[in-house]
DNA sequence: AGCACGCCGACT
DNA sequence: GTCGGCGTGCTC
């Protein structure tokens, strides 16, 4: 009887006890991975792209694990499987790293790497035109060129065949009747073409030919292999990394290699370069993609098919299917910071995932950013320096203005000696740049008498003046009081002084020295968005702009060949402001500006105005000892335990106006854990304190290395309770401090 | 993210 | 008396 029992238990417990179930991620802000039965006739892997109900819907999300286990209530079932290859288990772990690092959701995270649904299907198909190689007797003229066109470009639809030939598209109807064309049904989506790493590049220096070397000698070795690309303007950081890619490819015939630019250079001009190296153009990823061409490169991608990609930050969240290789050229650009929605630092995220997939990451610039000096300095990158540049180029010569013997009369801002060069350089018909690291209204204050500058209790931030509210403010803390009427440290009296205008004032400055000139203010007021930034990028390089008045966001890579003076108005603010990054910044600027100077043969020149010609920084960055500069920056950052040596975080909040912002401020300062070693700011006003007309305040929190503030910040934001229409959200190693 | 459920104002 | 505003909460 015992015995007659037993396997029908066993069989029973089997059938109805233990089931496969699939535990999915959805592109969604909801806190975990969801469990569906996975029906009989339905095979699922970790990695899987499905298709399964959610409340009233059906959604698509990735299986992220598969167990066996008895369910204790019901479940719904997985749909739909989709014909993709399993996302990576490096690139799953990746993206639950990165939701943690960053303190977002990983339904979030995962939505990133789900933008183009399209690619999950098998491509539509469309008609195609080619040619059958016979040739009609009734020529015409646009007959011709359709047939020339059609031979040029190789199967294509209707309508681009047209576009291409120049002629309507009645003339291809004309071509198939007579025999000359013939239609074939073909994926819209085609496969992008091989490129060939065996083709030979351009000749290399000695120099670039060591670092190429050593590239293709760790990517040959396989696994996780970081270096810094350390090159000075035109000396052929891209020829030396092109080497890594052939490398890569001729490696394994199924490796990936992504190439991150800043989304500004992701011009024709660069990817020609690509084209010309390997005989076929990269796979592109941008924010300015068709829908199609999106769904495109991600099916590529994800299939394993696209070699190349060469894209913006966003191109990192890829399902590369074997990723073999990361270039981020220009790392240093700030745009590799992610500052909406889920925020994230695309470099270092880069490092993250080629940690994951054990692949080789080169990080490229001709001014590293202090963080990666410091990663190369520990060895945890290793560093190949190009220092040499083909060409006559000089770097400009830099000085500094003593700004306490050429003080500019009152009210204004530009030195004598700089507003003589602005005119000298216009008399010449050259461009001139003047630069400032803050907008709008927010000069520091000092005190005339005893040069005193006032700076926020208890911290090394300087207070800005708030003209409409005629307060003096610490963006760090949020500290703030009535501007004094005489300096408190010298007593004197209406002694105050804010320097360091907005660009708006320094430009009406200029217009009033050169009233023929033609003067424009760039900074993100003036140009908001991509379109108007290269338009004015555009305008300057034609040489249609005399002089521009601009903050950092001049500092990104753009070509000015008939620019010769650069003005730095306010380095003080620049080398020490609120803002960690202002005096790298600077050095940037002034680099990149050498590079152009010098490219179009012409010697460019800086002016920086200082009221502390003797600080070692100025002295550094007036001889262009780049290296040294870093290094006085590294130190101070060191003394004062910002990053890297410390960490730093914030916590943004929003509300749809100021009373409930100031609520929300109030309960978040309430609701802020203790942790060893970490101290909170604020709230203060945030950088932009006012966005698509929410008001938006800050906390800043600081902490030692040691410490892990995305831990610290996940626990601080799963104790805030807030109304539904305040938002939280947290930055890691925040950037913009403006 | 959607979408439903749920309580308070101007309309056929 | 209802249609509809969007605040709150749930989705395996």
């Amino acid at each position: 009887m015992l015995n007659d029992g037993f396997p029908e238990q066993i069989a029973e417990y089997n059938q109805s006890s233990m089931t496969i179930i699939a535990r999915i991620l959805f592109p969604l802000p909801l806190p975990e991975p969801f469990d569906y039965l996975v029906p009989d006739g339905i095979s699922v892997e970790p990695g899987s792209y499905v298709r399964a109900p959610l409340g009233p819907n059906e959604r698509i999300g990735v299986v992220w694990e598969v167990i066996e286990h008895a369910p204790d209530r019901e479940l719904k079932s997985v749909l739909e499987v989709f014909p993709v290859p399993p996302m990576a288990s490096a690139m799953r772990q990746f993206i639950t790293f990165c939701a943690r690092y960053n303190v977002a959701g990983p339904g979030k995270v995962l939505g990133m790497a789900l933008r183009a649904r399209g690619g999950l299907r098998a491509s539509p198909m469309q008609t195609a035109y080619a040619l059958t190689g016979h040739r009609t007797n009734r020529m015409t003229l646009a007959r011709e060129k359709v047939l020339d066109a059609a031979q040029a470009v190789g199967p294509v639809s209707a309508a681009e065949l047209a576009r291409a030939a120049g002629v309507s598209s009645s003339v291809i109807k004309g071509l198939v009747a007579a025999g000359s064309l013939c239609a074939q049904s073909q994926p819209t989506d085609l496969p992008f073409d091989g490129p060939d790493p065996y083709r030979n590049g351009p000749d290399l220096t000695v120099e670039q030919a060591e670092a190429g070397q050593a590239l293709r000698a760790a990517v040959k070795a396989g696994g996780y292999q970081p270096f810094l690309l350390d090159g000075i303007t035109g000396s052929g950081k891209t020829e030396v990394y092109f080497e890594a890619i052939a490398e890569a490819l001729a490696q394994d015939p199924d490796a990936q290699v992504l190439v991150l630019l800043p989304e500004i250079a992701l011009t024709q001009a660069v990817l020609e370069r690509f084209e010309a190296r390997f005989g076929a153009a990269p796979a592109p990823w941008h924010s300015g993609l068709s829908d199609v061409q999106r769904r495109r490169t991600w099916r590529e991608v994800a299939h394993g098919r696209a070699r190349i990609v060469t894209g913006a930050r966003s191109a990192l969240f890829l399902p590369f299917a074997k990723l073999a290789l990361i270039i981020v050229d220009e790392e240093h650009d700030t745009s590799y910071k992610q500052e909406d929605g889920v925020t994230y630092h695309a470099r270092d995220m880069a490092v993250m995932r080629a940690k994951q997939e054990n692949a080789a990451i080169v990080l490229a610039s001709a001014t590293p950013a202090l963080e990666t000096m410091v990663n190369a300095e520990a060895g945890r990158y290793r560093r190949l320096k190009l220092s040499a540049r083909p060409g006559t180029a000089k770097l400009p010569e830099i000085s500094l203005i003593d700004m306490r013997s050429n003080t500019p009369e009152r009210g204004h801002w530009l030195s004598p000696v700089l507003s003589k060069a602005l005119i000298a350089t216009h008399a010449e018909g050259e461009q001139s740049l003047l630069f400032l690291n803050r907008r709008g209204y927010a000069p520091l204050v000092i005190c005339k008498a005893c040069g005193e500058r006032l700076k926020s209790p208890g911290t090394e931030s300087w207070l800005t003046e708030h003209r409409y509210t005629g307060r003096l403010v610490c963006h760090l803390t949020g500290w703030s009081m009535p501007k004094p009427d005489k300096c408190p440290m010298c007593g004197a009296k209406d002694s105050l002084m804010g320097v360091g205008p907005g660009v708006e004032r320094v430009a009406e400055e200029v217009r009033v020295l050169l009233p023929d000139a033609r003067v424009e203010v760039f900074s993100s007021d003036t140009a908001k968005g991509g379109e108007a930034v290269r338009d004015l990028v555009t305008r300057m390089a034609a040489g249609e702009i005399d002089v521009m008045v601009g903050t950092q966001i001049v500092a990104k890579g753009h070509n000015f060949p008939n620019l010769t003076l650069v003005g730095v108005v306010d380095a003080d603010s620049g080398l020490q402001g609120g803002d960690l990054r202002a005096g790298e910044r600077t050095y940037q600027l002034l680099s990149q500006v050498a590079g152009r100077a010098g490219r179009a043969e012409r010697p460019g020149r800086a002016l920086v105005q200082t009221y502390q010609p003797d600080n070692l920084a100025m002295i550094a960055l007036a001889a262009g000892d780049r290296d040294g500069f870093l290094q006085i920056e590294r130190d101070v950052r060191e003394e004062l335990g910002l990053p890297p040596f410390g960490r730093m975080a914030a916590l943004i909040l929003s509300a749809p106006d100021a009373e409930a912002a100031k609520q929300a401020g109030l309960l978040a300062g309430k609701t802020a854990p203790h942790g060893e070693g970490v101290t909170v700011y604020g709230p203060a006003p945030a950088p932009i304190a006012m966005v698509r007309g929410r008001h938006r305040l800050r906390f800043l929190i600081t902490a030692p290395r040691e410490v892990d503030l995305s831990a610290y910040m996940t626990v601080w934001l799963g104790a805030l309770k807030l109304p539904a229409a305040t938002r939280v959200r947290a930055d890691i190693d925040p950037y913009s401090f403006l």
